[in-house]
DNA sequence: GATGAATGAGAATTCATTCAT
DNA sequence: GATGAATGAATTCTCATTCAT
């Protein structure tokens, strides 16, 4: 009875990210999306109150993904020490966006119309606690205070760059100079960081 | 004739821009829009071809007003030395982003939704355009090379950020430490780009 | 759900009828159609994809009728020998005319208009093959030989006729003449085919 | 002034057939009437009170044109023995079909369903009246008697046929078969006539 | 729990026509 | 006599949602 209502959900989401990717948006709705689920339209009613309600789903889905594959990464970076973890986070995050970028974009925007724009930085703001952390160990009080604003900006940067890389259909996402570019950038801004807070 | 025709355009902008921050985007019709100009729903329909080209115009409107701040803000900079350009640059594009937050928002969505998301990071490509060759001229060939990925992942983490400082409501845009923290990132990334290419 | 379909459909041709015949088919709007059907406008928009398409079906009911008709009068004129096939074929034709003719016409200049005029010469092309061949048994090879451009010029002068009767509102429908003078028309042309055959 | 008047009046109509042509019927405003004209949407309001006459204006001129051709080519067939004037007036009422048939539908289409549906026999009605006449002349109380129900059943045979072998797109028009079978139809007619009256 | 026929408020858009210039 | 910006009534059609079965 639960996996039959987990399994009709996911069939609702999967209908919703295929009209999405082939005819866009604009053109999806709720009686398109029960006809392709392939169940009733009052079925689909049965398990969301509205169609918001399904691309929020959604939304959130990918998020609390995009979270657990990130805090992965991070605790593999922990293992194998050949990659910075910044570098691991970055990758993992990029290749998170790579993942039906179109559905992502759409489900995200209307996620972020809704309100629930914080819910967006969550993952990010995981991996910057986890080197904060991570830094705090291993260099002691002389690490860069990563809080409020900074964390603030270093986490919204990241994605911002990685968010427009896709959306603007620029070249970069499968080249490795997004990803180095992305590292520097961290990089560079944890040191000016450091620097501050050491002086 | 034409002046007549620029007064309509802008009550029409007027109207829309009204509605959107009273109601929100969702409750956004041409015949409202029309009601609340002053004008027949037939008089817009001779201005434009239809309600997504309204939203684009405003966006673009919005965007060309970016461009001619922040070129202003700059070519000040030049003048008053007490604050360095960066700074500046990012002051203004802040202050931007202040004026009508919520139709900012709604009618750039609408511009990157259609696909002109390439036409975003025009303003902010002069100001990096404008730094690089400022700083050429300053330091020499020690500047920082500021092109092709590094260009695309700079100018993108400032809007980015700027973009989610609104979207999120975060306090941040009434800080000072949102402009700093900018500077920071900014100006650590130009000179990890300059350690790299001195090296 | 089959019957319930076809109750529907019928309803909606009713009130389009009514319509149509009340106040012009310039007045026919899909609004309209649904209140005096006494349905809502989305029902209606269940059952056909457009306005046309309902005045389209309409036209192929009607014509669908028409040959089942006249059919069962030729038939009917095997067995009853008084009245000569053609004279019963055209009162048929006639008084089918004759049902609604307001609907009628417009029905039938809607279909007309999107392309399906070859539709409208089946019922008449129906009896003339079914003459032909009466012919070819009762007179043998001295039958007159019914095809290609005769055939169409017989079915297409007889549908002309009464449907300029019709459309150009004279007296002649409510006469005996109109159906006598053209008993002639289709005899006298099939003798002569006949003539120039044996010849 | 009055010649300037015509020479506009052409260019209406003009424009108006060429957008019949070109994207049909449905396509057709007043707007791009004017447009298409070269001239003021007032001023074509100038010259017809509203869209619906410009059309029937068209029929007419049509209408009138038929008449006099068909006229001229009586008048020919008097002088020319070879050809009788029955295939003569046929011959040319198949051509006048052929000068711009989509436009001739639709503006015939309109006349009609404004009631004006008479006035289309007008120059076939010549014919008939001139042959009748002739055939009187030629054959004295011996003569077919052409009038009333007759005359309206031959007339509208003919362009029954015409008009069908158009509006069906067959092959027909092209064919010297359609020309004939046309006689044959109207002198078969004519001679059953004939034969009924002298016994 | 599933269904899907029915709904109707509401949105976009068109276009014949007017009238002040 | 010409113009064309302005109009808004009217129309088509969509789609989220309901509810009786």
């Amino acid at each position: 009875m639960q996996a039959r209502a987990c399994a009709t959900m996911a069939t609702i989401f999967e209908a919703t990210a295929r009209i999405i990717e082939r005819d866009g948006i604009a053109a999806l709705n709720t009686n398109r999306i029960a006809e392709r689920a392939g169940i009733g339209i009052g079925t689909l009613y049965e398990y969301f109150p509205n169609k918001n309600a399904i691309l929020i789903a959604m939304a959130r889905q990918r998020l609390a993904k995009d979270e657990r594959l990130v805090r992965q990464a991070l605790a593999g970076a922990e293992v194998d020490q050949d990659v910075s973890p910044v570098r691991k986070a970055i990758r993992t995050l990029v290749a998170l966006h790579n993942d039906r970028p179109k559905v992502r974009r759409a489900v995200m925007a209307v996620h972020l119309a809704n309100g629930f724009s914080s819910e967006h930085a969550k993952p990010v703001q995981e991996i910057a606690g986890f080197i904060a952390e991570r830094n705090a160990r291993l260099l002691g009080n002389k690490a860069p205070q990563l809080e409020g604003p900074s964390l603030f900006v270093l986490t919204r940067a990241v994605i911002g760059v990685i968010r427009a890389a896709f959306e603007e259909r620029s070249l970069l996402p499968g080249t490795m100079s997004l990803e180095d570019e992305l590292v520097r950038l961290v990089e560079a801004y944890l040191g000016a960081l450091q620097r501050t807070h050491t002086r």
